[in-house]
Order: structure tokens, then C-alpha cells, then sequence
DNA sequence: CTGAAAGCGCTTACAG
DNA sequence: CTGAAAGCGCTTACAG
């Protein structure tokens, strides 16, 4: 029970090279002090052997461990959401911690730009390989992700892109879709009105993720030329007084509502002022797999959430970062989650 | 830039122990040979010291290689479902056949008990340490895992369970809650004379799966106190001929159904039907994202996919064995997979 | 029952 | 521009 024996290494390709292991080692890893015939000679070689490299023996070999910095936002009473990519973050730390890979977590408040940028400020003072980031705050994160492009450090984004950036990648959901599948689930439950309401609580009122659902909701109506009502709603105070305030005065206003989108994981909110209000005659569609969102889920006042992986995107997050720093993969520019419907009956085996 | 000095490894323990790093190899690995005195001594300071194999190292030295098989049925014309779970144990292969893992496949035919059990006799006759099956054929399943019991065989089960087996585990459905889940879908569906046909397109009629997912499904209803007339029928003889014969004659039988509930991955011959019989009216919902399937959804005729994630029952299946083998890690029994929800509108982002 | 030594496939100073 | 040698943390014969 020995290895295969046609696996070749270092060592063969230095023996066909009539060279030594550290020059075979220098082509490589593409360092200099190599003359360009020998070089050639080993590339040759490399290629006919098709090569692969150990990675074992490599990262257990090399002494030089790769720092890669986290900047998120932090888990905050209002809600939990963060915690899922976290989750997936601490797990490809501990699969990748072995290979010599370092990780420093950054978090900001999600109520305050400013904190943000401390944080970032934080960041580049240090000496990372790689950044992982939720660019919740756009502008601030424009600069700071300049400043990383400057430095040819390599980021990855989160939950929400911003495209033209020359980003390693992003890995999150495909926003206008999601807002089409969350109209889509919303036509199962209406029934004579056709009235919604699409409700954006957050105070980053104007934010590209929210536009990009309303666009996407919006645009199933149209395409499937169902006449609807669609009232859209800012709730930019987030504390549970306000979202209250809010909501009596909407559903004065409206009483013939049938149905509520809310665009975020803030749903919960939403479905305890129906809760309280008696009108749970009225559907509700959100966000995100909270567990303040299944309670209601079970309990049916929410009817469906809607989810995008966020632990997967946390942890895929940083095996991209891996991939590209440790193997020298090629990465794919985008990679869109799973618009995931959960229910009542399937949650409970549900995969973040 | 050095990795941290504070990792102890086999050569601290001998050191504080006063042995050889030989001689902690062989309490680590439970050899025989070590006096029980030394063998305490060191495992205290093991204990102690929280030590963590280094596996890189422990893959790089080893020589030894392990081998898997996997038994499950082969990709046919009538089906490619088998085509998913095989993409995940590649992947799963190829990711660990550098740590000297090597895997045989080994195929039957579903239609073929006889077929699976040459193939069964192969893997028997072989020198394995782990075996990954689906369990299509209960009783022959069960003469072939006794086998593997009495040599001490770790197995691990995909796609259906047979739960009094000493299995490594289970990775897959929770089949009745998938017919529940099933149920609630097609309640979405429902008009006016709430009829519906559970169809089983399958040779094994009386299977497990079939049996388990026809209660889950009919289980929604008396929860729900939802009055449903529930018509089943099996349709053993596969082929596109004999399945047009016999929905004709259903249908004829039956001309106010509003839906039908597939209970496998053959829905899309039902929707073919459909299509071509011009009854669009009646309400479809099916199993698995195969292209065929994904084809009917995404023109209407299907409404609603479920889907297990075959490939990641795949995957998840030999890395269970790779856990178990080379890390020695202790394996959860069962390991359920989600109950996915596909529509139209969310399929293009589904990841199997 | 125990240990010294070679080796897994790489990387890394160091010397020339 | 190039090579010899040590070493990463383990495992494995082999010798005693």
C-alpha cells in the first residue's frame, strides 16, 4: 500500500532539469534569479508533467504565515443578522488556521458611519494580505477599498456588491432577483385588494440593496401584468418605538393592505406589531433566518422568509481570500447565492 | 513573520515524557508496545499540552493509502439524477485523494436488483475501509451492509436511510417532512375541487421513500383539517409508453384533478404529458433539479421543484468517511439535508 | 518495550 | 544566477 508512484515533484522535475530543487522552487514561485533558459526549460518540464503542486508540504514547509483582516458589522441587539457570516468566517479560520493563516476580526456599528471608519483606519494600518468586507456604507467603503486597490491588496465583498470595483470577488445574493422571487411568493397569499406594501427599515434609507429589491418586486408585477398597488414605505428610526409609530400610522392610513414586503431581516419588527395590532390577517414576506424570524415564522405570522446563505457567504468569503493567497487560484468575479424560500414547514432543516 | 512558537507538537511530548517521539507515536495512535506507565505519562501530557495533530504533516509522512468505494446507481436515460450526488463525491475525491485517499465507483442499474448485487460483491472482494451507499434496494442493501458490519466496515448511507443499521451515517432527507413540505406547496395551487393524484413513477412501488413521503404529504392535510380528496397511483413500468398509458387512463378516471405530487424525480415525464394532453389547468409539483425538470418549471407546467441536494449528499458522504478514517473525528448519525423550495423564478441561482 | 534515523515534498536561509 | 543542506511535524521500518 505505498502512493502512487507517478506522482512527480521537486525533485523529479529538477532531475530532467539538470538543476536543483531550489531553482525548480524559484521558477515556481516566480522569483527572480533565474536566467530565462532555465527558466524555460523547467516551465517546460512543469507543463509536460503537469505538475502539482504538494500543498501539505508546501504550507507545511514554509514558516510565512498570511494575515487576512475581517470588517463587518457587528451583532447588535436590533439584530442578529451578522452572526451567520460570522459563524462562516470562524469556521474557514479554523479549517485554514493550519496552513498558517491569520485572521483579524473587525467590527463597526451598523447606526454609525464613523465607527466604520475607525475601523478601516485600523485595517490598513496593519499588515494584511487580504480583506474581507461588507460594504454597508458605500462611500466610506469606496475609499477604503481605493486605498486597498492601491496597495494590491485583495478583497472580497459580502452580502452586497459594489460592481466596479476591481474586487477579487462578491459573493452574495442576487438582489433584483430576490425581490422578484419575494413578489412572486407574495402573489400566493393575495387575495381581492392587491394591495402591498414594500417596507424598507434601515436607516441607510437610499441604499443600493434596497433599491435593487424594490426594482426587482416591482418588475414581477409588471412582467406578469398583475394589477397591484404597491405602496413603499421608509422606516429610517429602527428602535422598536419608532418602527411602531410607523406602522399605526401606514396601516391607518391603508386598511385595506393585504400584504407586507419588508426588504430586510428586520421583518420581526413587523410581524410583532401585527402581532399586538391583531391584524394578522395581513401577509408578510422578509428576510433572513433569525431566530426572532422563526418564532413568527412557526407561529405563521410571517409566511415566508426569504434567505441568501449568509454563514456560506462568510465562510466561502474567506476560503476565496485562501484560495487566491495560498493556492494562487483563480477566482470568479461573482458568485450569486441561493434565493432560498423558507416556510413554516421545511425551516427546520434549513442550512444557513 | 514565524507561525507561532507556542505549538507543541510530538517532539515537546517526548521531550517532557523523556521518550522518544517514536514512542509518542505509538500511544498516539493506540499501538501496541508501550509500557502502561510510559503510555499515562504521556497521554497526561498529551492531555495537558491540548494537543492537535498537525494532519498535514501526519498525510505528508504516512505511506499508507485508504481506500473507499461507493455503490450507487448509474446515471440512465430515464433519470440523470444519479448524475448530482457522483459530481459531489468527485469533488469530494479530488480534494482528498492528496491526503492518499483512493476511491473506487461502482455502479447498478435501477432497474436491475441483480446488477447491484455483482456490484456489491465487487466492492466486498476488494480490499475497503469505508463504503458509501444508497440503499435503492432495501433487502439486498441490507444482506451487503451486514457484510461490511462483520468486517468492520464503516458505511455511510445517502438519498434514503435504513435506520436499524449500524450506519457511520445518514446524510439526507427527512423524507415525510419533504412530503408535508410538498403538501403546503401544492395547497398554494388549489381552487375549487381539491382533488389531487400521488404519483409514484417508480419499479419499486412499495419503497420506503415512497411510503414515507405519501404520509408526510397526507399528513398536511388531516393537521390542517383542510377536506382533499386524495387520489394514489403507481406507475411501475417506466418507460414514456407505459406512463402515457396510464395517466391517460387516470385522467380520463379522473378529469377534475387540480394537481399532482410526483414523489420522485420523474416528474418530468409527467409534465411532457401535460403538454402534449393540453392540461395545463392541473397544478404540477415534483422532485430534483434535473435539466429535464428545470426545463417544465421554467415554461410553467411545473410549479413547484423539491430538491435534497443530491450533490452535497454526495460530497457530505465521503468526507464523513474521510473524517472517520484519517481524522478519526466522531460523526453525527444522521445529518438531515434541506427541504429546497425551487420555483421559476429563484432556479437559476440554486446551488445542488 | 523503546529509540535513532530516514523520509514525506516542499521552503528557506546561506554560501558561492 | 545557482546549489547544498537543514527543517516543517509527523510516520515508518529497523535494530536493540
Amino acid at each position: 500500500m505505498k502512493k502512487e508512484a507517478t506522482y512527480f515533484g521537486v525533485k523529479e522535475i529538477a532531475r530532467r532539469a539538470n538543476v536543483s530543487i531550489a531553482t525548480v522552487d524559484r521558477v515556481l514561485h516566480n522569483r527572480s534569479g533565474v536566467s530565462e533558459k532555465t527558466k524555460k526549460k523547467i516551465n517546460d518540464i512543469i507543463t509536460e508533467l503537469d505538475y502539482q503542486p504538494n500543498i501539505l508540504a508546501s504550507r507545511l514547509a514554509s514558516k510565512k504565515i498570511i494575515s487576512l483582516a475581517v470588517l463587518i458589522p457587528r451583532v447588535s441587539e436590533e439584530t442578529d443578522f451578522w452572526e451567520a457570516p460570522l459563524r462562516g468566517i470562524s469556521r474557514a479560520e479554523a479549517e485554514i488556521r493550519k496552513y498558517g493563516i491569520q485572521v483579524s476580526e473587525h467590527f463597526f456599528d451598523l447606526n454609525d458611519k464613523h465607527s466604520f471608519e475607525t475601523q478601516a483606519q485600523l485595517v490598513l494600518g496593519s499588515d494584511v494580505q487580504g480583506v474581507l468586507l461588507s460594504p454597508t456604507f458605500l462611500d466610506e467603503s469606496r475609499d477604503f477599498l481605493q486605498k486597498c486597490h492601491d496597495r494590491k491588496i485583495p478583497f472580497v465583498l459580502i452580502d452586497s456588491d459594489v460592481p466596479d470595483l476591481d474586487r477579487l470577488c462578491y459573493i452574495g445574493p442576487h438582489l433584483f432577483q430576490s425581490g422578484y422571487v419575494g413578489a412572486k411568493l407574495l402573489t400566493y397569499r393575495l387575495k381581492e385588494n392587491h394591495k402591498v406594501l414594500v417596507l424598507n427599515i434601515s436607516q441607510e434609507a437610499d441604499s443600493y440593496n434596497f433599491m435593487q429589491i424594490e426594482e426587482g418586486f416591482r418588475a414581477y408585477f409588471s412582467d406578469h401584468q398583475q394589477p397591484c398597488e404597491i405602496i413603499r414605505s421608509d422606516i429610517s428610526h429602527t428602535d422598536p418605538l419608532s418602527i411602531t409609530r410607523d406602522l399605526t400610522r401606514i396601516l391607518h392610513e391603508h386598511s385595506d393592505l393585504e400584504a407586507i414586503f419588508v426588504t430586510n431581516s428586520r421583518v420581526f419588527a413587523v410581524a410583532a406589531f401585527l402581532k399586538k395590532a391583531a391584524r394578522t390577517d395581513i401577509s408578510l414576506i422578509g428576510y433572513d433566518f433569525l431566530k426572532q424570524n422563526i418564532t413568527y415564522l412557526k407561529e405563521g405570522l410571517i409566511d415566508f422568509l426569504i434567505c441568501h446563505k449568509p454563514e456560506e457567504q462568510g465562510y466561502r468569503g474567506m476560503m476565496a481570500l485562501y484560495q487566491k493567497l495560498v493556492l494562487g487560484a483563480t477566482i470568479e468575479k461573482v458568485h450569486f447565492m441561493p434565493i432560498d424560500i423558507i416556510t413554516k414547514e421545511n425551516q427546520a432543516f434549513y442550512q444557513n
